[in-house]
This record gives structure tokens, sequence and C-alpha cells, in this order.
DNA sequence: CGGCAGATACGCT
DNA sequence: GCGTATCTGCCGT
């Protein structure tokens, strides 16, 4: 992992989740890449009693007390996998949740794997992301971010702060008025207005 | 379209 | 047992 993305992981995830909009979440198949740009974060923090991290490590959270840069993979609902980028030092249990992506390329393997042929269903939503992006199992949870499997890539146009709007979370009770929903503003691949 | 029930299995109490 | 960082389809408007 480069240094300067090291850098921006290693910090608290209600710093980080604003500043992962724009970057791009990148999965390496065999079949060729698929490649979103992320355009809602949601941050959870181990003093936060909605993160799954707030009782302290367990087998299921362990990946998320990691130093920041690898990928926490849960499963829930019986039935969906959600992807979080770990942040933090590590022995703190903190990530941030991607929660929607714009679709940029491998679209017919998403729209595959998806089973939809409506690009705006695609990955407007947690569970529907980690579907797009072929990822049915938490194999990958712990996994350092890399090029062979998943990896980050910075934004081409810096985002800027005015583009950005801050919301409660979504689908939680507890802490559910706290502002650590991030989402670009107008973007039409966002969960929810 | 908006609201809601149902699906479904795992981690933790 | 129970609650869950969700999604889909089905119903009514």
């Amino acid at each position: 992992m480069k240094a300067e993305l090291y850098k921006l992981l290693k910090q608290d995830s209600r710093v980080v989740a604003p500043l992962l909009l724009g970057w791009k979440i990148v999965r390496n198949t065999p079949q060729g890449k698929i490649k979103l740009k992320i355009v809602e974060t949601e941050a959870y923090h181990q003093t936060d009693p909605a993160s799954h991290s707030f009782r302290g490590p367990t087998n299921r959270t362990a990946a998320m007390f990691e130093t920041g840069g690898r990928l926490y993979v849960y499963f829930t609902y019986g039935m969906h996998y959600c992807i979080n980028i770990v942040t933090g030092p590590k022995g703190v249990g903190e990530g941030v949740l991607i929660r929607a992506g714009e679709p940029l390329s491998g679209i017919e393997m998403m729209k595959k794997n998806r089973r939809t042929e409506d690009i705006l269903n695609i990955a407007n939503g947690p569970g529907k992301l980690a579907q797009a992006l072929g990822i049915a199992s938490t194999e990958l949870s712990g996994e350092p971010l890399n090029e062979l499997t998943i990896y980050l890539v910075a934004p081409d146009v810096k985002i800027q702060e005015a583009d950005i709007v801050v919301s409660p979370r979504i689908g939680i009770k507890k802490a559910a008025d706290e502002p650590l929903r991030f989402y670009l503003k107008k973007n039409k691949y966002i969960s929810r207005t």
C-alpha cells in the first residue's frame, strides 16, 4: 500500500469517511477489473454503540482492530455482505462502511452479479455494492488492500467540501442521530436522500 | 411510487 | 432465543 494511502487510513474513521468520497474501489477478478467511485460512506468507531467493535474484538470483528488499510467484510440479515475499509491504529476497532458506488467499469460483470440491467440499482446500498463486486463470503475480511484482490485509487479531481452532504446513518437503532453518514451531493448512485 | 412484510443465518446474550 | 450497519417484491395509492 502506498505511503499516502496508509497515512490517510491510519486516521480516525470519522475523519476518513468523508475523505474516501470520490476514491475508486477496484476489485481484481480473473475476468477483469470492476471499478466503482465511492459516493456514500459511514463512520463506525469503537466508542460508538452502533459499531460492531463497540464491545471489543471478537472472531468476527478482529479485522476492525488491525491497522488501517485492511478490509472488514461482515454478513448480516442472513443474506447480505457489506464492505468496510478498516481505519485507525492497531488495537482500536474502527472502520468506514462503503455504502454506495457509481459504476465505472466492469459494468457487464456487475450487471451479471446483481442480476439487473438497471445501472442505477447496481451499487446504491452496501449489500448491493458487495454483490456487484462479487463478494459473497467473508473470506476477504482482514485482507490488506492490494492490487491482486481489492484496492483504492485516489480521485482524479479532488472532492470539494461543498459537494459533501452529512446526515445520520441508515438502518441503525443506537446512536441514530450521530451525523456520521457522508455522501456526494446530487449524485444519482447514493442509497437514498 | 411509498410503505411494509418476509427472507434467512449468524453472533452474541 | 433475539436482533441485525439489508434487499426485494408485493400491495395500495
